[in-house]
DNA sequence: GTCTATATCGCGATAGAC
DNA sequence: GTCTATCGCGATATAGAC
């Protein structure tokens, strides 16, 4: 089909932007990730920005969007693997994420505006937790039959607890980057292993 | 004195306009809350308002601090009370959290803004970071000490993943405000209390 | 289908009159 | 102490060039 060039141009052009989004924000943050100056980085006006994503919201979904992709195949084949690692995954994550302090800052910005119902990125969020607590409380599920957590976990509660620390710990990080987000994954690991308490 | 007169007068506006700004924020969420329709529910022009706070960083600062004056009183007095009741301080707080969404929102979404180093309020938050860590830190120790948790806590990584708790329930709830917030918390004393893993 | 230029709107901030 | 007027900026809707 000759419409084909056309239309993978436009897909590629779109990648492009959002290849260099999200390095401009993962290195400048987000205050500074106006739509003119992700414009003027990619070489667009403003308008012609905006022609490929629509909104600045919709833009800034796409690029969590695609980063959570990315991630997904770095650190979330627990699944895809054997044994039930995802202790180990979550922890590289969070490791990971305290490399791109712009990337952390973009989310929990974004995410806190769009809490708000009705906000054009409420329901991506919204499913976004919704799908992390699935994949989250499989993880943990496979853990306690594994054996690696006390029979008598609920997973539930722990997959919640787990999803908040991450969250609440980037806060923390973000006013002190001394606050070791893995160290205290791990650490919170250890208290539903039970590994604790019997001294 | 005289001048006695108008000063106060200041003052006593000042505290009117909070608290006008407290409710109408807990009503109508973050968002809705720009200076112009503050100043129009105090019966002030735009200008008016931001005579008596600058901008509106320093207002919605000093919201946030008033804020934690009246929690601290309610939900806080685990300090002077003799029996280290920290843990059930928290839990009611965090409940009563779940009946100001608006406040909730507030405080998400400027503390993720005011992250960025140099931001007007970044030292507000900074502080009242370290100010909760100390508390809480003291809180645990004392539960510890009183026999109510485990002598081997750590008592200063339990401090940071029950800060983190808190604000990442948040999040979740505002997603999802079937998350029971202060259920949760109550499931990470049981954790950090090592009730669990011995059957 | 891709992009620019222009116009507009809402926001917070500032200057200066009263 | 409070107002009116105005500015600058970010986002965006529209018209239209290529």
């Amino acid at each position: 089909m000759v419409q084909r060039g056309a239309y993978s141009k436009g897909i590629a052009k779109r990648e492009e932007i959002l290849t260099a989004a999200l390095e401009i924000v993962a290195r400048n943050g987000y205050s500074r990730a106006t739509v003119r100056e992700l414009a003027d980085a990619v070489g667009l006006s403003q308008t012609g920005l905006l022609h490929y994503f629509g909104t600045k919201e919709q833009l800034f979904t796409e690029i969590l969007r695609r980063r959570d992709e990315v991630d997904q195949r770095f650190y979330g084949d627990f699944d895809a693997a054997g044994l039930p690692d995802m202790a180990g995954g979550l922890e590289r994550l969070v490791r990971h994420n305290a490399e791109v302090p712009g990337l952390v800052q973009l989310f929990s910005r974004f995410s806190s505006e769009a809490a708000e119902p009705g906000h054009p990125a409420h329901e991506f969020f919204r499913e976004r937790y919704e799908t992390a607590r699935a994949g989250i409380g499989a993880g943990v599920e496979r853990l306690r039959q594994a054996g690696r957590l006390p029979s008598d976990v609920d997973t539930e509660r722990v997959t919640v607890l787990m999803l908040a620390v991450m969250d609440g710990l980037q806060m923390q990080w973000m006013y002190d980057p001394a606050v070791d987000m893995a160290d205290h994954v791990a650490y919170l690991w250890r208290l539903v292993a039970g590994e604790q308490g019997e001294g």
